[in-house]
DNA sequence: TTGTAAGCGTTATCAT
DNA sequence: ATGATAACGCTTACAA
């Protein structure tokens, strides 16, 4: 390895000059700058980030942590966190935890030991894992942001989009359609969140109705249990809060010979890929994922810089009108 | 931060001994591992990797170099790649050349400046990029592999799906379901891959026949300048090279009323979520993406040990058939 | 404008 | 079994 003593003993300058010239953009003599270009050149020096990070005590390194990276969901918002930090010059690290046998301890101590300079956790909204741990992250002075929940403010860096105007955009869009017996589709998600889809169906229908609520249970047969209940409720709009099973469940609709969108609106939250490629093309509410993502990295990035922040970010989602609304 | 210095100031040990007892496994004295143990504790040490790095002029990071990470086909490699790091306790590192504003030069640089402890390129088969850079990345002893092109061996790590074979699989399941005018549907892939394609439909129908190329054009309307072509040649089976080209000729054949897979069957090269999404669900010929990430971490690890891999590694692939055909 | 030298946290060599 | 110390490659007072 080639390193600055080697260029300086070869251009007969101090280290210290090099690395002047090198890092700060410090005044040096024209001839200097000349012999230390050439030995640069002549002997194929890169410099040694290992070592700056060490003397600097601060790397560029950005950790994403999150469930895995197969999934659009995650892998359309760490490309945006990719996008930013590129952009600033800063590595990507990803730690996949469903696939890493590592406690979430460990995978802490991990961040610690390699003097990351700031964690992005990703999840699932539902989800509630590393909450505790990034209390620990930030007393030891690690930036970092909590992204893609929705949960209370707790003294850490936040950002998730706004569940509740995701669920009044649905619901109006929805009732514009016509349809006037809806129903909420999840896959058991927890009473607050569910709380949040009930406030902005409220809102959207300016009353204090409830719409029907339809749990999807792990295996459960589309055709046999949802539809059924769905038709014996007289419903004429869904609202599935979970992308892939809107796909699912328009696939099993069609089977089972209901029009879509005449008898049966379907409207999905979430629009990746999948959404477009469903037959028929489904309606949406885009949650912003790479917005969510670009924003995460900005936040990392104020916190390196010390700058000012706001600590919670709430994303404004949008209705993307296809075929089956 | 508290360093080795700090506990062996707090125990009244040397940092030689600290370090060799936390390293090595060398043996201590009883009451000397107790006396580090409580100020390890008392004080919060975490060993500093960086500093590690430097001393022993190695890293633990990987990095992956792929066009970009909201796709299905790249995530499911890249999650394979991770699988296998975590396991041994390496670190990853995305690089999305798509999303970088950086020259071929300045990500290959990147990696000599991190130390980089192996690299993995990622790309489509038909893309030929880094190819030049691998020799570089080599001759500065980088273990490097370059997966999932198919391109002649030249002297560095390959790893490939077997496309001949993926070919005569595919023909032969669409004969075997009664399909005898049967089109290649691609989107411009280059000739010395499409030779590949070709000879494995030779195999399949033991003869000198060559099927029905339709190449796809940026931006054609596949219901009006491909569809005509298919009827207007009897086509009964298409062998779509490109999973995503797969489910948007299928929606284009449903549309246009042509019964899949009676009137024509559909085949698509690749099997990711959305063949399962699309309706009806494609069959196809599984490419064993997941696999290859696991490979190639594999002979990245092997390479980093120095101990003996094959250069070359083909992966067999698979069908998996459904509605389509 | 340039050089000298100490030090970032760790490990390894050589003594003791 | 343990300690003193140089070194990994780089930066940065301080001196010249």
């Amino acid at each position: 390895m080639v390193t600055l003593k080697d260029i300086a003993k070869h251009a007969n300058v101090s280290t210290a000059t090099i690395s002047r010239y090198l890092s700060s953009n410090i005044v040096v003599k024209k001839e200097t700058e000349e012999k230390i270009q050439r030995a640069i050149k002549e002997l194929g020096y890169v410099t040694n980030v290992v070592a700056k990070s060490l003397k600097h005590m601060e790397t560029f390194n950005v950790a994403v942590i999150l469930p895995k990276i197969n999934n659009l969901y995650y892998s359309e918002m760490t490309s945006g966190i990719s996008q930013i930090l590129g952009q600033h010059h800063y590595n990507l690290y990803i730690y996949e935890v469903d696939n890493l046998n590592l406690s979430e301890i460990e995978i802490i101590q991990l961040m610690r030991e390699n003097m990351i300079a700031g964690i992005v956790f990703i999840g699932l909204f539902s989800d509630r894992s590393f909450k505790d741990s990034i209390h620990d992250v930030m007393s030891w002075n690690i930036p970092a942001v909590y992204a893609n929940r929705c949960i209370p403010y707790d003294g850490f860096p936040l950002l998730y989009p706004d569940l509740t105007k995701a669920s009044q955009l649905g619901a109006e869009h929805l009732l514009s359609k016509g349809k006037h017996k809806i129903a909420y589709v999840h896959n058991q998600l927890p009473d607050d969140l569910l709380d949040h889809f009930i406030d902005g169906f409220k809102q959207a229908s300016h009353s204090d109705d409830t719409p029907t609520m339809i749990e999807i249970k792990e295996g459960m047969d589309l055709a046999k249990d949802c539809i059924p209940h769905l038709l014996r409720n007289d419903i004429d709009g869904v609202f599935v809060l979970n992308e892939m099973s809107a796909v699912h469940l328009t696939k099993a609709l069609v089977d089972c010979q209901i029009s879509i969108p005449k008898d049966m609106a379907v409207l999905s939250l979430g629009n990746s890929l999948i959404s477009q490629i469903s037959t028929p093309e489904l309606s949406c509410v885009d949650l912003q994922n790479r917005e969510l993502g670009i924003r995460s990295a900005e936040m990392i990035l104020s916190q390196i810089r010390k700058e000012a922040f706001a600590p919670v970010t709430v994303l404004e989602p949008f209705i993307v009108e296809r075929k089956s609304t």
